[in-house]
DNA sequence: GAGTGGTCTAGACCACTAG
DNA sequence: TAGTGGTCTAGACCACTCC
């Protein structure tokens, strides 16, 4: 790992502003600018608050405040006594935050998936509309089976723009799926930087064709679950776009309610 | 309206604390049981933060240390110049938060709802364990028919504790959805001082009876979404319990997956 | 103009982590 | 023991709302 830069070099005092924002709004931007822009990487400390304060040059209580908010929406972590850390996605959260199907037994085991199809294609009016590309633009199409408990529950379709995640192929996906558990995210960010922050769904019922009956073990035209997901990165862009046919006999798909941010 | 309470009756210097729990969390649970024990209700403004500093004996920075919390819980919402407010359930906020159906179209209207039936039922073992009662204790159990648009998408049924909700009864009720779209929870609100705040689903899918293909204009057999939901109140009790067959031809269900808090 | 919440400062001291 | 984030204070001034 390269050394950090010195703080000096990526902050300067901020200009006098004409906007009339809140000073420590802009210190939140000059920070996560500098986040995204990977000056400072998943897992990487910052520099410490009495050195960024310094930095930026406002008191130690304005640059908390922004911190404050960047570690409320999960962008930085911090730790007493260690350090202010960029958000990084562990498998554990991964698989919380972003794999919501339950047994109804309520036990709750780690999924794992199985790669079927690895291709090249041509983006579709669907995938391209969700990714920000144009249709016809070159993506990568995982085909996947997830299961939980040894049972299949979640035939996926994963739509990546070949552009973003160049070089991914197929039989290290195979590998790296087969060893560790926990799905693609923590793939994306360790090898291509995007970290999976946030993701919209939307959900519908349909009827098993034959394909998804066979791999979900399912009668041909059992209600299925169908949920299409665009998944966001840090930076605010689209990093996958997935739709999942779900056997949801001895699953359900659980969601929380809570009060917008 | 009675006249709010003089602040020094309600709230009293904290006495040194044996826990180690920061001081503004200590103060925050101060708030947050007057506003559960109802001596704030929803809608009416709190004490200014320098009354409420002055009470409890703290800096006025960790006063709002302790209300910024609260606020972002949406427990209290603050209002610069006018005051602190005890969170309250626009009818908005209430579709915003609890209506999750989108229409393919993408516009988005308010839904209304019809009232079909309205029965006093005794507790199954589902909605006693999702309410926190047992099995055989009296419920209200309302059947209603949610429309979008004009065209009904959802058909549920409601159960409510009959001795949280004493008093509701077939006529009002009927009425009050005819005239004020816009659900339930606004009326739990201003009828019963219960505040819903989240909500728990578990969704899995079905095929349609035919009660429900009636009710959704579908095929019998169609497949339908099954969403059963628990929704949970300001003081963390269980509201209500409700399940909702919904027909996802024309729609679909909507969900933001966002960092846990 | 009086009263409210919103921003910002400049410190002090505490709790935790690591070498 | 040095360095980090966490808590707490006591003020000043600003922006907004209402009378």
């Amino acid at each position: 790992m390269p050394a950090a830069l010195p703080t000096a070099a990526v902050f300067q005092p901020l200009a006098p502003d004409d906007t009339g924002m809140p000073l420590y709004r802009a210190v939140k931007r000059a920070l996560l600018g500098a986040i995204q822009s990977g000056a400072y990487r998943a897992g990487q400390t910052l520099p410490s608050e009495a050195e960024l304060a310094g930095a930026f040059q406002v008191s130690i209580g304005t640059l908390r405040k922004a911190v404050d908010e960047l570690a409320s929406e999960h962008i930085v972590a911090r730790r007493q006594g260690r350090g202010t850390f960029v958000a990084s996605l562990s498998r554990e959260r991964s698989v919380l935050q972003f794999f919501n199907l339950e047994p109804d037994s309520g036990v709750r085991a780690t999924p794992s998936s199985e790669l079927l199809a690895f291709e090249r294609v041509r983006a579709g009016a669907e995938a391209a509309a969700a990714l920000g590309l144009r249709e016809g633009d070159p993506l990568l199409q995982l085909d996947s089976l997830t299961s939980l408990g040894g049972a299949p529950v979640a035939l996926e379709r994963v739509s990546l723009s070949a552009a973003a995640f160049k070089g991914l192929a197929e039989k290290p996906l195979r590998e790296r799926l087969a060893a560790q558990p926990g799905g693609l995210y923590p793939l994306y960010q360790s090898e291509f930087g995007l970290t999976v922050v946030r993701a919209r769904e939307r959900a519908r019922t349909a009827a098993a064709d034959r394909r998804a009956a066979r791999a979900l073990a399912l009668p041909l035209g059992a209600p299925v679950l169908v949920v299409r997901r665009t998944a966001i990165g840090l930076g605010d862009q689209p990093v996958e776009f997935r739709s999942s046919l779900i056997n949801t006999a001895q699953h359900e798909y659980v969601n929380l309610l809570e009060p917008p941010r």
